[in-house]
DNA sequence: GCCATTTTGGACCGAATGGTCCGCAACAAC
DNA sequence: GTTGTTGCGGACCATTCGGTCCAAAATGGC
């Protein structure tokens, strides 16, 4: 019972987070990341570990938020096309997705470096694709979803879909291109 | 004139471009580079300038030759249907691929923190997208491909698939997921 | 008020970064 | 062989990187 902490640590990593989904890992410098957290170094480390910790947490705290959104697919009772039609317009959504996905960007960044984080975005994909399952199952069932593809292959399409506009979005591709492309995917589901 | 350049310029390009392809521009560091192109600092600097210069230099040709490579698919007498499953089905393909696309790397490393680059890139994926766009009437004409969409949209569908696949092979993702994926991209040209 | 405990700021560190520069080496012209 | 020109190896540089450490500050318990 000593002297009590100065911030917030939920806050701090928030602020963490925000910087490596912009930058990416080793482009997040250790001067961005106390900026962001508002922490000293000491506090930084004594609170997180090094930056590769950091980074494993805030990327796990960004995976479960992200999936947790995507659950809340599975609770509505629209039909489940229309609940797919969010998920992905959301991503084309610029204001409201301005950095594209951390996990895409990860992917493309330490997929074939390091294979511990290899591990996670598989595993996280892996989760992602049984979701979508599950809501493309449904689809299948309230017949808003054509039946001629298994649930199984047509969400492994969404997964791939997704991260194609994931990359055209922070390759600021024009908003029709986006909008075409999205549009088609949504057809495939017919 | 004077004492001649013991290194092939093009050949030393190309190790640089490769190492660029496999880490990324902040990735790649000047050891590596040295290391690829077989040249020593000074001869590097001389030859091509800083990084960046380089950098630009190497991502220039890859685009070039991807483009080349794509245009083939317009030269050929098959259906067209065919030439874009053998352009996606490449993708996939390990061994001939094993970095994923350079092009789509660098959009998501670089895409949001360098207009220069943003503005390299937006450039080459309309070129790609217009020269999908063509192989996709001639399908139109030949039969192989639906009428229910433009062409045009068709083709930004395509451009997305392409990202979507690159990201998922980056990422090492497993091949059913891959070949689901793929297949069902395929199909949304019926 | 004093002590124990914990946080905090920042000095400090070695390594690696991209980049410059210069003296020597090698070759063509004559 | 001499000279003029260019290429080359590597020493050198400032900066930034992630990371450590410690002394001072702050606060709860008594």
């Amino acid at each position: 019972m000593a002297r009590p902490r100065e911030f917030d640590e939920q806050q701090a990593l928030d602020g963490a987070l925000d910087v490596f989904w912009r930058c990416g890992y080793e482009g997040a410098s250790l001067a961005q990341l106390l900026d962001a957290t508002g922490l000293s170094k000491s506090s930084l480390y004594e609170t997180f570990g090094d930056k590769r910790r950091l980074f494993l947490t805030a990327f796990d705290l960004y995976q479960e938020r992200q999936l947790a959104q995507l659950e809340e697919l599975l609770r509505t009772r629209k039909p489940a096309r229309r609940s797919i039609e969010r998920f992905l317009r959301r991503v084309v959504h610029r204001p409201s997705n301005p950095w594209g996905c951390m996990v895409c960007n990860e992917a493309v960044e330490l997929g074939p470096h390091d294979p511990d984080i290899a591990k996670r975005i598989a595993r996280h994909l892996e989760r992602v694709e049984a979701v979508l399952t599950r809501v493309v199952e449904r689809g299948q069932r309230d017949g808003s979803i054509g039946t001629r593809s298994t649930a199984r292959a047509l969400a492994r399409f969404l997964v791939m879909s997704w991260n194609g506009l994931q990359v055209l979005v922070r390759a600021k591709s024009s908003q029709p291109l986006l909008d075409d492309a999205l549009a088609l995917a949504l057809s495939a589901l017919d």
